[in-house]
DNA sequence: TTCATATATTAGGCTAGGCTAATACACCGT
DNA sequence: ACGGTGTATTAGCCTAGCCTAATATATGAA
């Protein structure tokens, strides 16, 4: 009936792999960002949804909206999954820092089929994250619709004095990823939120005995649970 | 001075070890045989020869044979490392069935950077062979020039009689190398030759304790070393 | 309302890789 | 010398992706 699934090529994949993201970030997806974070121009970006409209991947609402059809969540979420999986096979038995580890599982994610998958999953005891903390679809207790935030808020938004668990840190930025895990900013530390100082838009924190300043607009993409 | 090589495409990368396996196992290599073995039609053969020789990967001669250039067979033993290491893992490492192992390390080997490479390598002990006995370029002992067979010899040229050790086993024909695996006709086992029937064209063998009968031109496939 | 800025869309171009169908060769054996 | 057979090569066509440079379209702010 539907017919065999068409394999999806590399810019396919990336596509839905930025439009997943972004739900999960819960921002809103339209042609003009997913350019920007691809780095390929308007035209070409385009051209991409366009031809994934057509095939069924995803939608585009009459306001331009992006959004994933069911066939397109499922492909995305195994991309993610191998993505998420091969992360954690860098860091965990490779021994790879977070930095490197994201772009390395990037290249992998395209070549790793559902069985190798598993078998990752199986090699690394089902984990449920990937090392900055987002959650790996497929493994144990994961849920199609988005991740539940529930007592989890951005660090920005901690009261001064409060002590936090870390619990995912953003992907992507190699430099700052580079500096969160040089300071132990990781998922499953505990951190004590020193000073909130909004009039210069910095907050200090207290992390395995040392101290460090974040911009506000940084602490924003840290996600933390108050203890 | 030589710039910065352009990345090679999954068609090209293709076209290199498949140019690469055919010079180790000293077949003639010319476009028309390319295409068969990369089911391409002979246009798109053409086409691809002509844009690698073009970007000065191979070159042909006049009797239009095929060869790599250092570059090209540099690069070529690169995708071939990465492939035989991934085959490795999945075998080793997550317990994959040699035909399985083929296809999946095939689509991986184009998404693996020299670092993850080198990781592998240190993960498995630095193999020198890939699960069909077929040498890793990069590891301890592998020279530039092809793989000597000193001593080593088609399982077809072998005496009645003769007791040999596994040596390489073809890849790439899953039924034949799922057989293989299953009667353990695989690196490092040891197997007497009971009967060769060149008038029916076929050799009997034992291993393990079992008998086991193949076609010469299978044999000739299968490379071993007289104990 | 009207301008500015952000987005979307079109037009026009290019390369890699695929395909089919028609040739052009070349070498082999009779 | 002649005809095959196998190869190479050309021509012509197609899609995915990518780009730049116009050109719409909104949409919010003044």
């Amino acid at each position: 009936m539907a017919g065999v699934a068409k394999p999806t090529s590399v810019a396919t994949d990336d596509f839905l792999t930025t439009v997943f993201r972004f739900i999960e970030e819960g921002k809103p997806v339209i042609a003009a960002r997913l350019a920007e974070t691809l780095g390929v121009s308007p035209a070409t970006a385009f051209g991409t949804v366009r031809r994934m409209a057509r095939d069924g991947l995803i939608k585009v609402s009459r306001k331009k909206e992006i959004s994933l059809t069911v066939t397109g969540n499922k492909l995305a979420e195994e991309v993610i999954r191998r993505h998420r999986l091969a992360e954690r096979f860098l860091t965990d038995v490779l021994n790879f820092a977070w930095h490197k580890a994201y772009s390395e599982a990037h290249r992998l994610e395209h070549g790793i089929s559902h069985e190798v998958a598993d078998g990752l999953a199986a090699l690394l005891n089902n984990p449920t994250t990937c090392p900055h903390g987002y959650p790996i679809p497929g493994s144990d207790g994961y849920t199609h619709t988005r991740h539940v935030r529930s007592h989890l808020k951005p660090l920005n938004e901690v009261k001064e004095g409060a002590t936090v668990t870390v619990k995912q840190v953003p992907e992507e930025d190699v430099e700052l990823l580079q500096y969160l895990e040089e300071h132990n900013v990781s998922p499953s530390w505990t951190m004590k939120v020193l000073d909130v100082a909004n009039f210069k838009g910095t907050i200090t924190l207290e992390i395995d005995r040392h101290q460090i300043v974040i911009s506000t607009d940084t602490a924003s993409k840290i996600v933390v649970k108050p203890n």
